[in-house]
RNA sequence: GGCCCCUUAGUCAAACGGCUAAGACGUCGCCCUCUCACGGCGAAGAUAUGGGUUCGAUUCCCGUAGGGGUCACCA
């Protein structure tokens, strides 16, 4: 067979040649050992808390070392591609401080563009860089097309693919499966020329050379050494449209761009076989890979199954719904990305995690399982660090977009509201009260009158009549001038005037003795001011109310009993 | 089913082939304490399993079991 002849035939239009293509985008000038990673997501719909994990590790690798980190976008398949979903890949990532230094940026007009001189950066947009290289591998007798009728194609198209592989009976369908293959390796350059006279539209497929019995020694930097066996399948280059599949595009755009370190999931590992053939075939030197390991979640049977797109806490846009900082979502990936990172942290605790130093050595090699417990943990720690300022403004932020009427009361006044979260903040052991900013309602909303209630039923467990006199004489003395100590000393007064222990110690050496404590007239304090059985330190919480706020709760309290 | 990957407490995990198998989260108890939160102290809890190699195995090798992934003109 004159290959050269097909390969004219097949790509009439294509002029260029690999060694063009190695003139365009040459070997990047960057200091030794400067790594370049990508993330390259497909356009089908929202970031993956799955995605954050590749793509945190693309940046920290490529960052840390001066390198590149580029933003490919995958849009080769045209039928599940999201109208937007880019842009909202590229907005959530932003919101999680995941920056591009090059690749597909969002530009003035809010869509999608290039930045950088490697591109495009868009699949769809590189087909002609494609068909370079698929008309060199036709030349050398290394790729041949597949001939379809429309007919055919578009009742391909029609099938529900996954359904009809999901009811495919593996082991018997195998045997089949490759007398096809082999049969579609022998044609006629007559039948090529007929068919293309016809329209009739083809796929390129590889020509595969390998026997899996032949095992090729692999090392992946978080995996390992493995034993890959060659890949046997003549697997599709070029859809019929021209585009191309993700294996061939892999292999061009990686090798292209000068990708040197390649970072995606493990459900990757059982195609690298076709991936380690491409390289070999169009000379392309091979990249390093880190097949990472997948997150996973409990099934309703306790299993650990891949978390996935429906799965609560895939989607990032949840976080933001449910209130996390996306800092602390970061932190919580770190944790996870590399077993140190928390001891690490604890002796920096004031440092940002784009200091530590990220090692690929310390990535787990088994999946592990998402867990809100310690991303919870990790949040309180963090909040607990911020300033009341930085508090205020996060948990505006957040509630301004999903709970308005709050968030507008926050914005109402600024000082009263960074004064109540100052309460505790600061110092060596600061209070942990939530982990996002739809818990902060909850634990001072008691503050606004707009929004205070008190239950009933807090009060049915104490004496009545004490509370009424208990707060009557309370407010007979209190000042809001008196120091913590003095304010205390006087809630002591009251408890021994209505007959109740006012110190601790005493009262649990011999509780009998007494009709209640000084703890006891906290508490009916605490429930008529803050409608709460618990709360900050009380002093603190009737400094930040004032005065009047105050009277009027304890007053209403009296009146209610 | 074939192929590939994985396996240390409930979860995340540390341990050049070498002390009583770290630490964190969670759980429980005690202390501190005006409640809560914080903090302090403590407890329970693990090398899946069977063989080998070795003076010695969580670590290396083989088998078994379990779990996961994958087998498209999807990525």
């Amino acid at each position: 067979m004159d290959y050269q002849y097909l390969a004219d035939l097949l790509f009439p239009n294509v002029t260029k040649t690999p060694e063009d293509m190695e003139a365009q985008y040459p070997p990047r000038d960057l200091p030794e050992g400067a790594k370049v990673t990508r993330f390259a997501p497909s356009p089908t719909g929202f970031v993956h808390f799955g995605g954050l994990f590749p793509s945190t590790i693309g940046e920290r690798l490529a960052h840390q070392s001066g390198g590149v980190f580029l933003l490919r976008i995958e849009d080769t398949d045209a039928k599940r591609e999201v109208e937007g979903a880019a842009v909202g890949l590229v907005r959530t990532l932003e919101h999680y401080g995941i920056y591009f230094d090059e690749g597909a940026v969002i530009g003035e007009d809010g869509n999608i563009c290039d930045k950088g001189a490697y591109g495009p950066y868009k699949q769809s947009q590189r087909a002609e860089i494609y068909h370079v290289y698929a008309k060199q591998l036709v030349r050398e007798g290394k790729a041949y097309p597949v001939f379809t009728t429309q007919a055919e194609l578009d009742a391909l198209n029609a099938l529900d693919k996954k359904a009809e592989i999901k009811a495919k009976d593996w082991h018997e369908d195998d045997g089949a499966q490759k007398e096809k293959m082999l049969a579609a390796r022998s044609f006629t350059i007559e039948e090529v020329e007929a068919h293309l006279a016809a329209n009739d539209p083809f796929v390129l497929r590889l020509l595969s050379d390998g026997d899996p019995e032949k095992k090729i020694p692999f090392t992946d930097l978080i995996k390992g050494k493995l034993d890959i066996p060659e890949n046997d399948e003549d697997f599709v280059l070029l859809k019929s449209d021209g585009i191309p599949t993700y294996h061939f595009a892999h292999a061009v755009d990686d090798h292209l761009m000068r990708t040197t370190h390649v970072i995606r999931g493990e459900e990757w590992l059982p195609s690298l076989a076709k991936h380690l053939m491409l390289f070999r075939y169009l000379g392309f030197r091979l990249p390093k890979y880190m097949h990472i390991a997948q997150i996973m979640r409990l099934d309703e049977n306790g299993n650990k199954k891949k978390l996935s797109k429906r799965d609560m806490g895939a989607n990032m846009d949840d976080y933001s719904r449910m209130g996390y900082d996306p800092a602390c979502v970061c932190e919580y990936i770190m944790t996870l990305l590399n077993s140190n990172y928390e001891e690490w942290h604890m002796q920096n605790p004031d440092k940002p995690y784009t200091e530590f130093p990220f090692n690929i050595k310390k990535m787990s090699n088994s999946g592990c399982l998402f867990d809100f417990k310690k991303l919870n943990d990790v949040s309180k720690n963090i909040i607990s660090r911020m300033t009341a300022e930085e508090v205020y403004r996060r948990a505006t932020e957040w509630a301004n977009e999903y709970d308005p009427a709050f968030g507008k009361l926050l914005s109402h006044d600024a000082d009263y509201a960074t004064a109540i979260f100052a309460i505790g903040r600061g110092g060596k052991k600061p209070r942990k009260d939530f982990a996002t900013w739809a818990e902060v309602k909850g634990y001072m909303g008691f503050f606004y009158d707009e929004i205070f209630t008190v239950e009933d039923a807090y009060a049915e467990q104490f004496d009545k009549a004490d509370i009424k006199s208990a707060l009557e004489k309370f407010l007979a003395s209190y000042s809001p001038a008196d120091d913590m100590n003095a304010w205390f000393d006087k809630i002591k007064a009251v408890a021994e005037e209505i007959g109740y222990a006012s110190d601790m110690k005493q009262y649990k050496a011999t509780p009998d003795a007494f009709r209640g404590s000084v703890a006891d007239v906290s508490m009916f304090l605490r429930v008529a001011v803050t409608g709460k059985l618990n709360s900050p330190d009380m002093y603190a919480v009737m400094q930040v109310l004032g005065e009047d706020r105050v009277r009027a709760r304890v007053q209403n309290m009296i009146e209610t009993l």
